[in-house]
DNA sequence: ACCTCCCGCCATTCG
DNA sequence: CGAATGGCGGGAGGT
């Protein structure tokens, strides 16, 4: 049926794509995994608690796993690694990286990435297969599944920021360089969909910044993350103060050089830190999934911030904060112990800090950072409870 | 009208 | 063989 849901004052339409993006759900499964004591993450676990269909948690697990922050256990089981396994997973990218890119800039790419080039964990497979993505004329058989993988994509794209002198990069540019020498149309369509894809959960990671190009006002990425090289330089090489306390909050997918006109104020998706801030968000649903869970309203308030950085918290508030977007409620809503460390994630912070050399990115570093802290805060004292229902 | 990119069908691979 | 994975692109929401 699923007739009027009458409730006078709100239309019954409150259905926001925005909220269902990966960014968020990126932010959220973050938020959920990223804390002390877990080690251990279930699929289905995931997917539960964050009210997503299993799709969506093998879209954002894959890509984490391309970064180092999970690995792949067992059969809907992965291991946690944190942020703190990104440094090196991206030194062996850029490693792998500059190994074969002899030649040139990004642009031939295409011949230069493919698959094997994964991780060290899992090098059983055999090495056959040899490298040349481009299916040679005639068998464009099976193995290449995994060359198409969104895992192997969101390496390559790494690669093209971290190995390329361009420093702004547009999807476009990065999925003719990742395509090679294809060029069809729909191949371009799908390859760039994907790119927005990864995109929107390393802008929701602060892994990237989605800007405009000065000139060409074309939107492009900005890797924040490190370049892959190992320079463990000092943490503050510059301006300390920019990111003391800006105490002018900024969402991370928003422009931040824009310098050049902000009269119009374009900005960006503000997921991602700004979400979690929103006061309180309803999402109804025209319920008819296919998952038999009790489909009803969630709420989701956080208290009234005003600004992310809030050293520690008053957890006087327990609960009564939610997180979790979508049509579901989360199965494992039970009780939640409060339990209060959390300045852990100083530790975390100096730990993975990557430096710039512009000014500007100081400024959205410093934001990542003050947002990780919330994070932390945060997820830390808000229920434990997964933990203990993980495996099945 | 073009840019984004969610959604879920359905091919593959796994156990 | 059924379940777990995950390519892929239609097409709708957002500027």
């Amino acid at each position: 049926m699923a007739s009027l849901h009458d409730s006078d004052t709100k239309v019954p339409s409150l259905y926001s794509r925005k909220e269902k993006s990966l960014g968020v759900l990126c932010s959220n499964f973050l938020r959920l995994y990223n804390r002390e004591g877990v080690e251990s993450i279930g699929l289905d676990n995931a997917a539960n608690q964050l009210g997503v269909e299993r799709r969506r948690i093998y879209d954002i697990v894959n890509i984490l796993e391309s970064v180092g922050v999970l690995t792949r256990k067992a059969k809907n089981q992965y291991t946690w690694r944190g942020f703190r396994a990104i440094p090196q997973a991206l030194e062996e990218l850029r490693a792998s990286s500059n190994d074969n890119l002899k030649m040139s800039q990004y642009y031939n790419f295409g011949t230069v990435l493919n698959e094997n080039n994964c991780r060290g964990p899992s090098n059983s497979n055999n090495s056959n297969t040899d490298t040349h993505i481009k299916p040679s004329g005639s068998h464009k058989s099976d193995t290449n599944r995994k060359e198409k993988s969104l895992g192997l994509l969101t390496q390559n794209f790494i690669k093209l920021f971290i190995s390329s002198k361009e420093d702004l990069i547009s999807l476009d540019t990065a999925a003719t360089a990742l395509l090679g020498d294809v060029h069809d149309p729909t191949a371009m369509r799908t390859k760039v969909r994907r790119l927005y894809d990864i995109a929107n959960v390393f802008s929701s990671m602060g892994l990237l910044e989605k800007m405009r190009h000065p000139e060409s006002g074309k939107p492009s990425f900005r890797w924040l993350g490190l370049k892959g090289e190992k320079e463990t330089k000092s943490l503050q090489p510059l301006d300390t103060n920019t990111i003391t306390n800006s105490s002018k909050r900024r969402a991370f997918g928003t422009d931040i050089t824009n310098n050049v006109n902000d009269s119009d104020s374009k900005r960006y998706r503000m997921e991602s830190l700004s979400d979690w801030s929103s006061k309180e968000v309803t999402v109804a649903m025209h319920g008819n999934m296919n998952m038999n869970m009790n489909i009803d309203i969630v709420k989701v308030e956080m208290e009234s911030d005003e600004n992310l950085c809030l050293p520690l918290h008053p957890q006087n508030q327990r609960n009564s904060k939610e997180f979790v977007f979508g049509p579901f409620r989360p199965v494992g809503m039970s009780g939640n112990k409060k339990s209060k460390e959390g300045q852990d994630w100083e530790k975390l912070a100096h730990t993975y800090r990557p430096q710039y050399h512009n000014k500007a990115l100081g400024d959205v570093l410093g934001h990542y950072v003050e947002a990780w802290k919330s994070w932390y805060v945060e997820a830390t004292e808000k229920k434990h409870v997964q933990q203990q229902q993980q495996v099945q």
